[in-house]
DNA sequence: AGGGTATCGCAACGCCGTTATGGTACGGTG
DNA sequence: CACCGTACCATAACGGCGTTGCGATACCCT
């Protein structure tokens, strides 16, 4: 039935790296097809082949963070202490969004009521790096240690808090950016806490 | 000595309101210096003659948006609660970022480590909208009301939390954003009121 | 061994931001 | 009032962008 697709994946390899480099060395906004097909040693055409568009390209990068946030979010260690483990998962996504703040940045354009809809890979991949959080954070519900009955608006909460103090991190914002993590989750934590009786 | 600059205004607010228009209808990425031109019923040159770039005409739209955020947060009442008056300064910045969120999402983009300088005036008026909110924040300090003693880091650390809520709201992914906003927020002050003591 | 399809080089299209050139309209000065 | 210097902006062009039609090639499957 001719060529399969996974013939090999050494040409889509190399666009995924070149992208990636040229991303996080002069921005997004510097990734230009032809600029990727060079540094790959190819052609334009390649990347509509392989990828369908600039912005599938984009996409599978996409994709390479979640499964990212994945591992780091598996690294979490699981103890008793509910509480703890939900302060603790603060540093899977802080190093998260630190290590390659340009795509963390681009991740957000592709949410929303505006964006392209996203793969069906992407979006499960999505997912299920939320669903440790929210284990987590049931945990602490089940332990008696928060007011709040919806785990899935907690979950929600703790993300957007999460990506703002990622933002402020990555914008330069922040002065003192561990302190500020550790501050924000334990006070939102404690003040939900406080109103549990 | 000639013409002076200031002859009239007429043609550059109809580049503003254009760019403004097109903005908001179909996304940043549509508006291009022909298109704003063309609505604007001029040509390509006035944008550079009256801004320099299309980059300027954006941080023209970026100080109607400042300016804007110090009509909100001046319209919030100040009462003798400090409490009440920091919570209730979310409703000028949530009602800020949601009203124009194309705009909002944008600001973000120029300020950082690779953002282009901003012009005097931005910064300026950056920096007096949030004045008011640290004034609120330190009349709660001074109540006793709050373990910080870092005024600042306080201030930096609200926005945050009120940027990672409003981009969530943006982008569609908070189910109730009044209910979210007030929960977040209140959960933060009263975590920080629960180590004062 | 051969057919069929995934891969990708080449050249082109229409769009983009930007600018060199020049014409025009207007406020200030004599 | 004449006129001059300057701000404003119309025209046309340049290089780069994302994208695509066409053709050649390399490879798996039967």
């Amino acid at each position: 039935m001719g060529r399969p697709r996974e013939h090999d994946t050494v040409t889509r390899d190399r666009l995924l790296a070149a992208a990636a480099r040229l991303s996080a060395d002069e921005g997004w906004e510097a990734v230009s097809v032809r600029r990727v097909a060079d540094e790959a040693g190819t052609t334009t055409r390649a990347v509509y082949s392989l990828f369908g568009s600039k912005q599938g390209l984009e996409e599978a990068l996409h994709e390479a963070m979640f499964e990212r946030l994945g591992e780091l979010m598996a690294e979490t260690p699981r103890s008793d202490d509910p509480r703890g483990d939900l302060l603790a998962m603060r540093h899977a996504y802080r190093r998260w969004a630190t290590e390659r703040p340009e795509r963390y940045a681009a991740l957000m354009r592709f949410t929303g009521p505006r964006a392209a809809p996203r793969s069906p890979a992407g979006l499960a991949l999505a997912r299920s790096a939320t669903a440790e959080l929210r284990e987590a954070i049931a945990r602490c519900a089940e332990a008696g240690q928060l007011a709040e009955r919806d785990i899935d608006a907690l979950t929600v909460q703790w993300r957007a808090v999460a990506h703002g103090l990622a933002e402020f991190e990555n914008h330069g914002l922040l002065e003192d950016g561990d302190l500020a993590w550790r501050r924000v989750l334990a006070a939102l934590f404690d003040g939900y806490a406080a109103q549990a009786h």
